[in-house]
DNA sequence: GTTTCACTTCGGTGTGCACCAAAGCCTTGG
DNA sequence: CCAAGGCTTTGGTGCACACCGAAGTGAAAC
């Protein structure tokens, strides 16, 4: 008897099991900044009552403040919330997988998307994908490593070699909760995102959706490797 | 506006926030089979009500029920779910991190348990790390797959390196809540535990918690590698 | 200064749901 | 057949909390 750890995980889970909160967070899994009243919006509540959600996500930590004259604006307090979020995002999308990708706004969303700071959905997943298939990637206990392939691979498209910092991970892989399959995370995919911008290859549309350009599907997709036949569909 | 996927997310993360459905997840998280009247025990509530719970948890898809004659035995339903929960305990811990390991309990979970099948805790990523130490293992999209080195050190523990299985993922890694590191799940992590238990080189002990024997010690742990310097600590 | 605007605090309402005891169901064991 | 035991269903209680409107705070804009 006696698991160790047990209340902690139940008021964890509280703070997402509310379709108020949720929405927010699910909202703010785009790694940017939003105002109080913004978030309201999004979770269609009074201000007054987003005011009261988001005291509480903050005191459990799973938001931070930054105000700003008369506006707060709030973003994802860390990696690790964003993870536990799509984790559960995992689960909450295994039942009806391809029924509820067929809303069109979803479908925008599964095509690509920013997963706090960096890119998910296919193109998220190709990407990764191209980066192992040149041999791009090395496996180290924190995450990966770029080998010399790899950065030969991004100097193509362009990008400087980052080079790690050692606050936050380099890069580590991610499982996508549409594609049900990795995508890039960390320090690594965070600048790749920013540089695919920078070119012009991909724009952020509203909310978490990325679009990719005419200019980035001549110069970006014909780079990258095509995903093995969709999903394991079998059961 | 309009988060696509929201209120699934809240329903999902519900399940897990009521203390005592979450009491019996984190047991469940064990990988093995649990009746009724000891999940009822482990959560601290009265046959009636751990039912009603346990139905409930069975409809959202979270555990499923095998009927042995007057019993009904437990498991989770897959590997998303217990991904899940360890995402969430990830965010449950990061608080007081070494605080809450001080419990006896709770040093002998960090040492080695199992999750969902598998080695976690310190021995599980010093497992992972080994491994990976010897070039034993590459990256694919879905995962890893073992390389000859890999196979050759496993060869060494006197386990017949084991086939892939189309039906499940065949290696990737798993955030380790109490080391905050990777270590390795999945079919082949299965049967690596397998492999030490049938040496007895380890152990089950009660719920999650497994004990390494001296045999273990012994043949196992000269074969591993040390962990770098604890945690990053710095803030 | 005053007005405006973003946000919070307060008070009160309502609902969902966790809980248990007791009774019912169903399987096994004698 | 009956008895025992694991589990579920029912009914009723109580609490936690999500919600809003209205009033309050505090910073910016005028």
């Amino acid at each position: 008897m006696s698991n160790p750890h047990e209340p902690r995980l139940a008021r964890v889970a509280a703070m997402v099991a509310d379709p108020a909160r949720s929405r927010m967070l699910a909202y703010l899994l785009s790694g940017e900044y939003a105002s109080a009243s913004e978030l309201a919006k999004v979770a269609s509540v009074t201000p007054a009552t987003a005011s009261g959600h988001l005291a509480r996500l903050q005191e459990a930590r799973f938001v931070v403040c930054e105000p700003r004259g008369r506006h707060r604006y709030f973003r994802l307090a860390d990696a690790d919330v964003a993870h536990a979020l799509e984790a559960l995002a995992v689960v909450a999308e295994r039942d009806d997988h391809d029924a509820a990708w067929s809303h069109p706004e979803r479908a925008r969303l599964r095509q690509a998307r920013c997963c706090y700071g960096h890119l998910a959905g296919r193109l998220g997943v190709r990407l990764f994908s191209s980066l192992q298939g040149v041999g791009g990637l090395q496996t180290v206990s924190s995450g990966f490593e770029l080998t010399e392939a790899g950065r030969r691979w991004l100097g193509d498209l362009g990008l400087s070699p980052p080079e790690p910092n050692g606050k936050r991970r380099f890069a580590y892989a991610c499982l996508d909760w549409s594609e049900r399959r990795d995508h890039l995370a960390g320090q690594l995919a965070d600048q790749i995102f920013l540089h695919l911008v920078e070119q012009g290859w991909v724009r952020r549309g509203s909310g978490r959706s990325v679009d990719i350009t005419p200019s980035g599907a001549r110069a970006l997709l014909p780079r990258l490797a095509e995903l093995p036949s969709t999903h394991i569909r079998a059961e």
